[in-house]
DNA sequence: CTCACTAATGCAACAATGTTGCATTTAAGG
DNA sequence: CCTTAAATGCAACATTGTTGCATTAGTGAG
């Protein structure tokens, strides 16, 4: 994504633009699927660790980047679709991570998902999927 | 449940019989829904942190417990059905966390899900869900 | 362009959570 | 009982995330 285009979506969430917010959202557009927490602090290691934590809180208030958990220690984080509001993310997606390569991916829903919880009212919810992806698999055969 | 049930329920994965692990499973069991770590060493203030750990993570393995993550720093714990397997749990069902009461319950899946994803062979899946009890429903009427 | 104001940053310290090594104790089977 | 391997407790360490505060920098107004 151009540098120009990150610099908009902040804009339109009232975000300040600055050099350490636009290494961020370019280091997690750049990396294919969810990016580890560690791997942005080894990419983004002139970036004071602390800071580090308050600009990923930052753009996940602002709604320009989710966090994608995978059933473990480690936190991971993607791009927002546009449609994303800062207080309601749109994410009906799969958070899938695959046993090979252990690479995060965010995979949009195919099926409309209703879940059938009684008296439970669902209001968010989100799916972790583990298994093989396509790249790994096809490396197999 | 009763100590008799739990004991066996060691034996039948080959784990050792000791009041630690009795104590935690009777902890766990005796909570609604899933019951969270630091409750967890709250109620068993006299088991040493690690040995707390080391037994939470027995268990895991043993697959007589497994853990409901709920997006968050805290981990859950909950017991798991009979037939689960050590190596393969067999959890189709939601962890649902209430945002009023904050309890974690684990409620069974009533829909065969059938995840769609192209050429990702999904091996295990997990459902996080938020929104409001039934307890805190009814209480609100 | 400059100024003023608020937000962002860096640093130090702290807090919470989880792990490892090692010596001691204990469960379980003979 | 006795033996043996597993479980426990303690100390130390590692990782992850947070808070306070002084300094710097982005932004909008003039």
């Amino acid at each position: 994504m151009r540098e120009e285009d990150l610099k908009q979506r902040l804009r339109a969430r009232d975000l300040r633009i600055t050099p350490n917010r636009l290494q961020l959202l370019t280091a997690v557009d750049g990396f294919v699927g969810a990016i580890p927490h560690t791997k942005l602090q080894a990419d983004l290691a002139s970036m004071d660790r602390v800071t580090l934590y308050r600009t990923i809180n930052s753009l996940l208030e602002g709604g320009l980047i989710h966090r994608a958990s995978a059933n473990e220690q480690e936190t991971y984080y993607a791009l927002c679709e546009d449609s994303c509001q800062a207080d309601a993310h749109q994410h009906q997606h799969i958070h899938f991570k695959c046993d090979t390569c252990e690479k995060i991916y965010c995979l949009p829903m195919r099926q409309d998902l209703h879940l059938n919880t009684g008296a439970f009212k669902v209001r968010t919810f989100e799916i972790l999927a583990s298994g093989q992806c396509e790249a790994c698999a096809s490396l197999e055969k």
